[in-house]
DNA sequence: TATGAATGAGAATTCATTCAT
DNA sequence: AATGAATGAATTCTCATTCAT
């Protein structure tokens, strides 16, 4: 109930940054479209970056939390990377724009020189690894998995997310090969 | 062996565009890069939006070229996937500017609002496609793949070579893991 | 009694637009002379060609109220085709900028490619039209003119007010004749 | 049969610079439109200025031999000033884009600063004026016409031509008032 | 919290003109 | 006589940002 405007004025630049880019939105279009004067984007927030920042860390902070919650206790061990793939797949569908947000911006704007995401993204996606790598070495250790290298094979089926992760939101229509996907990685990895 | 003036705004064009961004890359710091004047971009070019085309239009008929020279003959049917997947690698090594400025402008200039180059992209993936689904349908035939859902897992395994692609342009570092890629996805197909 | 900045750039641009031409004057120059910065311009106006239109839509609707407020009541009825003759070699001295802009830019600006002027430069010849055909009507009808084509007749004083206005308008020095020029209309209506 | 090039680009000028104005017109256009490459323009004209003069230096040459060339023996003096202004009726039908160029030019280029217009036209008047004075003294000596002042009833006239000239040149349908016009005058004049 | 007015810096693009050939 | 390549100097317009209120 409190700040609609400040809310309003994060909403609205989420979604041009998302559909249009941040270098091809302008501060002028952000408060047009969020109904409020353009100073008032400078009352709440420093400058232009400043928004744009403020909303990844929104981001970020959600993402990591999705990641978190993640079930600790699953029937099989593949059931947990099964887990993650469809987690992303589901970001992709339920957060449309904060998804496009960050893959829009990944290079060019924000693994560059030094800007802030870049630490929050590895951190990210160290979170990321380590719960692969935990996964891949006890699904060996219980003989689910094929024997494998679980450092190597954890950053492949990053990748391998990333890429599901990233058609998903670009496909126009359904995507309807999530299964598939699944199957793909089950028959790579079990025994 | 002295570039003209045009080849080397259009070098230069590539790398700004590449390293920056198309929305953040200015016609005079191209000019002054390549060392030639302002005016000259507008004797060669339309407007800025035409540097940018050219650049795609060669990039894309080189890739093109990549792809349908591709061995058709192969010792195993799981090698020509295999080609497929060390080629983007390739690409990525040696052709780096051309892939970051691809991948930086995939989603939010390239895909948007009929751009020339949504066409061309279709087109492309076409026949990636078209080459998976023949591999996977003959790797079927003879014995070689599990039985699977020919133009689903196509689909999934171009998500698959996207992803790495994408990881290898962007990892700072080398790419240790095109082998494990490669096991992971022949574990997946072969019976 | 100072004027606002949007007003001192109205007044400019109505004085450089008059005595250069449309074409030949800057937004550079008008910002400069106005004492205001040129991105100012753009903030009270949408663009250059606005600045133009807002001064045109003033000048007609004040030459429209000048029209409308020559008395209806005279002692003949020449005296008011003599009327409408004085005001506009009036306007051509109260109102050298006005004036001069409206005819500098007639052909060539106002009635090409259907420019919002076309519509009211219309309007305007049509309201003197019917003024001047009234009069010729009354004028015939109360044995005080010849007996003549009222709407032809009125196009030709039109010409002969419009050819006054001009000369009037371009003459460096003094226009001596306006005498001789209510003779010479007098002359030819009169019985 | 000589120098077809030079022509085609003095014709191109003359058009493009009577329908859109000088200042409108770029010497890109001219080029490309008379079919020729722009330095051709500098090999044959010191500059654009120059392009504009001596086209304008053709128009008023013709113009003056026309006004000599008004037969000097008519059987009335009012003959006279009815050949002078079917005169300019006519250069209006025949010479249209000459005519639009003199008058869409005439105040903002042609008359300010010096330019060496402001003398041609100066003679021309003087001609036109001399050309009137003469006939209304010889209509008076003859008691043809009233009895009126000569020099400021020759500028009346010319202001009047003026005017019909130039509504005869805008009005986009024909212009069916000529003979009203000529019994206008003659209605003044005659006694 | 909110805004109308204002601006410095710079963006893309144009244009008359020139130079080497 | 003719041109392809090139440019200095502008030109219109934009944009993130600030200031006074």
């Amino acid at each position: 109930m409190t700040s609609t405007k400040k809310e309003q004025i994060l909403n609205t630049a989420l979604r041009l940054f998302a559909l249009q880019g941040y270098a091809e939105t302008t501060t002028f279009q952000i408060a047009q479209e969020a109904q409020v004067t353009e100073p008032l984007l400078y009352y709440h927030f420093k400058n232009k970056e400043e928004i744009f920042t403020k909303i990844l860390e929104k981001i970020f902070a959600e993402y990591k939390q999705m990641i978190l919650n993640l079930p600790s206790e699953t029937v099989t061990v593949f059931d947990k990377i099964e887990n993650l793939i469809r987690l992303h797949l589901n970001i992709a569908s339920m957060r449309p724009l904060e998804s496009r947000l960050i893959l829009a911006h990944c290079p060019a704007k924000l693994i560059e020189n030094g800007h802030f995401c870049s630490k929050i993204l590895q951190e990210q996606e160290q979170l990321l690894l380590d719960y692969l790598i935990t996964c891949l070495k006890e699904g060996m250790a219980k003989k689910e998995f094929k024997k494998l290298d679980a450092v190597n094979t954890a950053l492949v089926i990053l990748c391998f997310i990333n890429g599901l992760f990233r058609r998903k939101l670009f496909e126009q229509q359904h995507f309807p090969y999530e299964e598939t996907a699944i199957v793909f990685c089950r028959n790579s990895l079990l025994l």
